[in-house]
RNA sequence: UGCCUGAUGGUGUAAAGGUAGCACAGCAGUUUUUGGUACUGUUAGUCUUGGUUCGAAUCCAGGUCGGGUAACCA
């Protein structure tokens, strides 16, 4: 019996819309980013609701460039926006470009001159500006507005070919310049670009604006339901008169919240700063908050999925804790991740009781959360490294790891006691005694020994050298574009700690790049992509909840 | 200042006039060869003032507060 999942507004929509056959059982949404820029986590969650509901409604998905401006938009962009959607999962219906629709772009543009709802104005962009009025007052209308149709319609072929510099005109939407919605003054929808377009090449001088492109072009390609966020409400009032004028098919725009996590920035601009600025090392450093940073940092696509499935779909503003999203990675890399041992802080342990140049394998099972992931063979000996953290000269109460007479458990091997330690001249431990029981060998302890605490380890004799980065949130306030100042001031000072010469265990040589790892009692790695087999370097996805780091700092 | 839009625990999101629920975070505990996981318990909420109604988070009116909006960007 499954609990039924209450709908959100716009499954409703679309349940309405079913219910009433409104498209002939048709669901069409589409996402349509414009390829200026690198994915990030909020469009994660356009990209979740669109081909979600396409999914969940047996409908389609298309995947939509929004490419009208050809002097932001390139290649590059195209190609990792389409690598990320499909490494979160999705797959769209069709490849789309609405530069692909110019010349139907074109047509429409000239069916709203012959109705006499469109305009070309010579006003500079300054003059245009100041006759549009403020929102209180109405804008006034000008003498280009009276053009004939036949001077509009000679005037804007003209335009289309090549016969006026950029910024010398203009086509306007004839509407209201007394309209309360500043939309709906006479809105440009064409202008002049003499600019290379990274798909049209070169044919096109003339470039629509984003209200006469967006719509058009849900109508072109039939979207029956063209979702997007809330900022482009007022546009919706302009996206339906076009619509209706052109008398083309209705698409409906819907606008939903989009989704802010905190601790981050999203905007195009700050993200560009930070890695122009060489703040992060690039798009995909593993701190930013893009979906290849993301990827990069071992998050995978199953977690941002049920990330943005937990936080929902609602019309009202928001800030997600990020502690959600680290919620979500650790909850799928506990299901998935190959446990495995890392010393990253290195101090030596001297089993003085066991025998020296003597070599154990000893069993080790892969994941306890998964019976079928089998186990691997490590090896221990005489000589170990252990964290520095687990080992204490004094420790204080509820300590249960290693300090003078304590015991305690070697994961997967014996109960050890410390009997001794070495400094070296600043009081720094160098060396720590123990003996071993060999009755308390891991899976047949006949010893009787209780201990609290279990610690991971790795055989000196065996263990690999790497190289692992921790990484820990960019910012060091919750909100930093809304902070007095320059954002870039909040960057935290610990969102990289690189440790070159960490511990691993053998087996981890053998690390492939898709392979998600628990090193065990400090978190998630996976390996960076830089990654070298002489030289390995692991990224640490999300730490484990450290209940004990809580309670030391009451 | 106009228009648009929204308001439920710390955070996110449900409840379509009838028991304010779920998740994260927090706190406490049980289990544990990871101070992880799992499990249990628990703290904490309907912006405000009126009205309609047997009954209001929900409907109505006023107020308050937040967000958006005045690019030849999308």
């Amino acid at each position: 019996m499954s609990e039924e999942k209450s709908l959100n507004f716009l499954e409703e929509i679309i349940e309405k819309d079913l219910e009433n056959n409104t498209h002939n059982g048709r669901v069409l949404t589409r996402f349509p980013p414009e390829p200026n820029g690198y994915l990030h986590i909020g469009h994660a969650k356009s990209i979740c609701l669109n081909f979600g509901l396409a999914k969940k409604y047996n409908g389609k998905c298309n995947l939509r460039f929004d490419d009208t401006n050809p002097t932001t938009e390139e290649t590059e962009y195209v190609e990792s926006i389409k690598a990320d959607i499909q490494w979160l999962g999705f797959q769209w219906d069709e490849e789309l470009y609405t530069s692909d629709y110019f010349d139907q772009l074109y047509a429409y543009a000239v069916k709203l001159i012959e109705k006499g709802l469109a305009y070309v104005d010579d006003s500079t962009a300054e003059e245009i500006a100041a006759q549009k009025g403020t929102p209180t007052s109405p804008g006034v209308t000008n003498s280009f507005r009276e053009r004939s149709m036949q001077e509009n319609l000679d005037l804007f072929s003209q335009m289309k070919n090549g016969d006026f510099p950029d910024g010398a005109k203009v086509l306007r939407a004839k509407i209201d310049m007394k309209h309360v919605n500043m939309l709906m003054r006479d809105p440009v929808i064409y202008r002049i670009k003499h600019a290379h377009h990274h798909r049209a090449g070169d044919k096109w001088c003339i470039y629509p604006m984003y209200d006469f492109a967006h719509g058009q072009s849900d109508s072109i390609e039939q979207i029956t339901h063209s979702i997007c966020t809330l900022e482009f409400v007022p546009h919706r009032e302009l996206y339906d008169w076009f619509i209706e004028k052109l008398e083309i098919f209705p698409s409906h725009q819907y606008e939903f919240a989009r989704g802010n996590v905190n601790y981050t920035v999203t905007s195009k601009r700050r993200l560009l700063q930070l890695v122009k600025e060489n703040f992060v090392e690039s798009w995909d450093d593993p701190r930013m908050p893009t979906i290849s940073g993301f990827r990069r940092r071992g998050f995978t696509p199953e977690s941002i999925r049920v990330f943005w499935d937990k936080v929902g779909i609602a019309k009202r503003d928001n800030v997600i804790d990020f502690s959600l999203l680290e919620f979500c990675v650790r909850e799928d890399l506990n299901k998935i991740a190959l446990r495995r041992m890392a010393v990253l802080d290195p101090i030596k342990v001297i089993i003085t009781n066991y025998e020296e140049g003597k070599t154990e394998f000893l069993p080790a099972e892969n994941n306890p959360e998964d019976e079928h992931a089998g186990h691997r063979d490590i090896p221990f000996g005489r000589e170990l490294w252990i964290e520095r953290d687990d080992f204490m000269t004094s420790p204080p109460p509820k300590y249960f790891r290693l300090g003078p007479g304590l015991k305690v458990r070697l994961k997967h091997a014996y109960i050890i006691e410390c009997t001794d330690y070495k400094t070296d001249e600043n009081g720094q431990v160098t060396e720590v005694h123990c003996i071993y029981f060999p009755e308390s060998k891991s899976g047949e302890d006949k010893s009787g020994i209780k201990v609290k605490g279990t610690m991971h380890w790795l055989s000196s004799a065996h263990a690999q050298s790497a190289e692992v980065r921790l990484y820990d949130r960019l910012f060091n306030v919750e909100n930093p574009a809304s902070e007095e100042g320059d954002f870039k001031d909040f960057i935290s000072e610990d969102s990289l700690k690189i440790i070159s010469t960490a511990y691993i265990e053998p087996a981890l040589k053998e690390a492939a790049m898709q392979d998600r790892f628990q090193f065990i009692r400090l978190g998630y790695f996976c390996l960076d992509k830089n990654s070298k087999s002489d030289h390995l370097i692991f990224n640490r996805t999300v730490g484990l909840k450290d209940s004990w780091a809580k309670e030391m700092k009451k």
